[in-house]
DNA sequence: TTTTCGTGAATTTTT
DNA sequence: TTCACGAAAA
């Protein structure tokens, strides 16, 4: 059966009802738009509706493809799964999803011949991470090395934004200067040309690499209209985090009118500052792009209580903010959003841990429906809060710990992870048919046994079938403990064999990322065994089925929680926070907009003062919420 | 061995 | 701003 397209004005949305009006018009624009969509908005949603529309509707036809650009690579290949799930394989296999940096490495890998000689890295290179303490010491050298008339000007540059700021915004030129060049261009010329020739092999980090890509595509009329041809459409998301060196390589390689590009992004979430992401992305784009700006206005995740509140901290960040309609019914009648302020840390674990306690058996409610956000250093929290929710009968997760040399969060999304820990169901007699496919898939990818091979598929299954069944003898009977755990590990990778998995998921390209989260798996499982007396606890333990998840606001992004509790919302823990600095209030502001029920925030006097973050209890006072004494 | 002082990290992504 | 850590002083 082939595919036959469809009139673009009969087509419908996949898997969900509808689209919001302002959604349909940002789906069919063909040109360049700027997508402004808040918490809750369906913004990966979005993205795969209008990539199932211009497949389906025959707007970007074979050969042609859709560039999808993201920041992370989870939410990369979560966009990507949307769309297969959403159009047949001959269509979404013209959907390419990639995030920012595999992107332009890839046309650094492709093209590196064609760089100019002076700027063109060995073959191969490795890639490096340098710290704000090796730029310290690189522009000290470099400063030393230059003529007198530019060191003044070399010693003002500050360390820790020279790569956002400096190497990211200046363009390399094709052909070195003879002529003078500025304090800035010594020093980004210099530091580079350290990366490229300071050792045998060249070192590049990734702003390096973006400026790579950059002067490829600005240098090569062949290769900008080869990539123009290919992608028609772009899509980028997170667009508020893009940095300097991102913008301006989508600015040369898809700039100049050819392409449709679609950012999509919220100004309001832009938590990345420190991460390089430029201020001005929004207003850049709409002047160099001639973009169009679309609001999205429906809110799915939040009750519209939430949403009422939410406003008020969106208009402290943007004046501009429209008014977003909930889609998502209030199921509470009072007290939506709180703030707790208590005497002591003991009354308010307390409390906490009682009222979680009385809400899930009250509401029927399961652990994974709280959640309790901290702005850092969620460890010591996790001490301090988790013998009060023990008491109880109640469990902690602390998603951001650290497990190896990786975190629960990163392990739980790991290819390698998933694909043992789906090993052990079914090894310790679990059925599920999805574990099964996700393993078998891995085993099959692993050996290379394609769809049509059904000989070595079969092989392949014999062969699974036989390790779990030997695997599940030797553990089902026994109580988990480390060193069976540590056992499992070791076979269920030994049969998926190390170099293959390498191969078969491109993820480990990285060198030792498959060491580090083989490592972390085994940990964790030890971990998990010793917490549990049968193997479907230990399994539970290990994905946390029974756990209330606890992380920082950062690691919350793109999340939602029934109810949200945010602790410590003190000068302590927002130390960084100036008033008025909109970082500070985003953050805040994704804290919130977590909740799709409720939002708590709790204050203890004995932990901080709350002066300098005085403004975020302004923004719910001006919203109604009072503030309730714990005692 | 204990105390004191200075430094740097804290929120974190990217092959 | 606060905390942890390591080096130096007591």
């Amino acid at each position: 059966m082939t595919w036959q397209p469809v009139a673009p004005e009969a087509w419908r949305p996949r898997g969900i009802p509808d689209l919001e009006p302002n959604a349909w018009t940002a789906l069919r624009r063909q040109a360049s738009t700027l997508v402004v969509a808040g918490p809750g908005a369906g913004k990966s949603e979005f993205l795969a509706q209008r990539a199932a529309y211009l497949l389906e509707a025959g707007l970007c036809q074979g050969p042609k493809q859709i560039l999808a650009i993201s920041f992370k690579t989870d939410a990369a290949a979560n966009l990507a799964a949307r769309v297969r799930k959403r159009c047949p394989p001959e269509l979404s296999s013209r959907f390419t999803s990639l995030t920012f940096d595999a992107f332009t490495k890839s046309l650094v890998d492709r093209f590196l011949s064609v760089i100019p000689q002076i700027w063109r890295p060995t073959r191969p290179y490795d890639i490096a991470f340098p710290t704000r303490r090796m730029f310290e010491d690189a522009l000290n050298e470099i400063r030393d090395q230059a003529p007198t008339a530019l060191q003044a000007g070399i010693a003002a540059l500050a360390p820790e934004w020279f790569e956002t700021f400096n190497v990211g915004g200046l363009r390399l030129p094709i052909e070195m200067p003879d002529g003078a060049v500025t304090p800035e261009q010594f020093a980004v010329y210099h530091w580079l040309q350290r990366q490229l020739r300071g050792a045998r092999a060249s070192k590049l980090s990734f702003v390096t690499l973006n400026r790579l890509a950059e002067l490829i595509v600005r240098g090569n009329q062949k290769i900008a209209r080869a990539l123009r041809m290919t992608y028609p459409f772009v899509f980028v998301d997170e667009f508020q985090d893009t940095t300097f060196a991102q913008y301006d390589f989508l600015l040369s390689a898809f700039g100049h009118g050819a392409t449709t590009v679609t950012a999509v992004g919220d100004h309001k979430q832009r938590i990345m500052g420190w991460a390089g992401a430029r201020q001005d992305a929004f207003e850049r784009f709409e002047a160099d792009f001639g973009a169009q700006r679309v609001n999205l206005l429906f809110n799915f995740r939040s009750s519209p209580e939430l949403v009422r509140v939410q406003h008020f901290v969106a208009q402290a960040l943007d004046p501009h903010s429209p008014l977003i309609q909930s889609q998502a019914p209030g199921q509470l009648d009072r007290d939506v959003v709180q703030v707790w302020r208590s005497r002591s840390t003991i009354v308010e674990q307390q409390r906490l841990a009682e009222w979680i306690a009385a809400d899930m058996a009250a509401r029927r409610k399961q652990p994974r429906d709280y959640v309790l956000l901290v702005r850092q250093r969620a460890d010591q929290f996790e001490e301090e809060l988790q013998p009060a929710f023990a008491a109880l009968g109640l469990s902690l997760r602390n998603e951001s710990r650290a497990v190896g040399r990786t975190n629960v969060q990163d392990l739980m999304v790991d290819d390698a992870a998933s694909v043992a820990l789906c090993a052990l169901r079914l090894a310790t007699g679990q059925r599920s048919a999805a574990a099964w496919s996700t393993l078998s898939g891995a085993v099959y990818a692993v050996r290379g046994a394609e769809e049509d091979d059904e000989l070595l598929r079969a092989r392949a299954d014999r062969d699974l079938q036989q390790f779990l069944g030997e695997l599940g003898r030797d553990i089902r009977d026994q109580v988990p403990s480390t060193e069976l755990a540590e056992e499992i590990s070791r076979r269920i990778f030994e049969f998926l064999g190390v170099p293959a998995l390498k191969a078969a998921f491109s993820a480990y390209t990285r060198n030792d990322l498959l060491e580090v989260m083989m490592e972390a798996f085994s940990l964790h499982l030890q971990q998990s065994a010793c917490e549990a007396g049968s193997w479907p606890a230990c399994i539970d333990r290990f994905v946390g089925a029974h756990d209330i998840p606890m992380m920082t606001v950062h690691k919350s992004k793109g999340l939602e929680y029934d109810t949200v509790f945010f602790v410590g919302l003190d000068d302590r823990s927002w130390w960084a926070h100036t008033p008025g600095n909109p970082e500070g209030i985003a953050t805040f502001f994704v804290a919130l907009s977590r909740a799709k029920q409720r939002a708590v925030f709790l204050f203890c006097e004995h932990r901080g003062a709350r002066q300098r973050i005085s403004e975020l209890y302004e923004m719910l006072t001006r919203a109604g919420v009072e503030e309730t004494v714990v005692d």
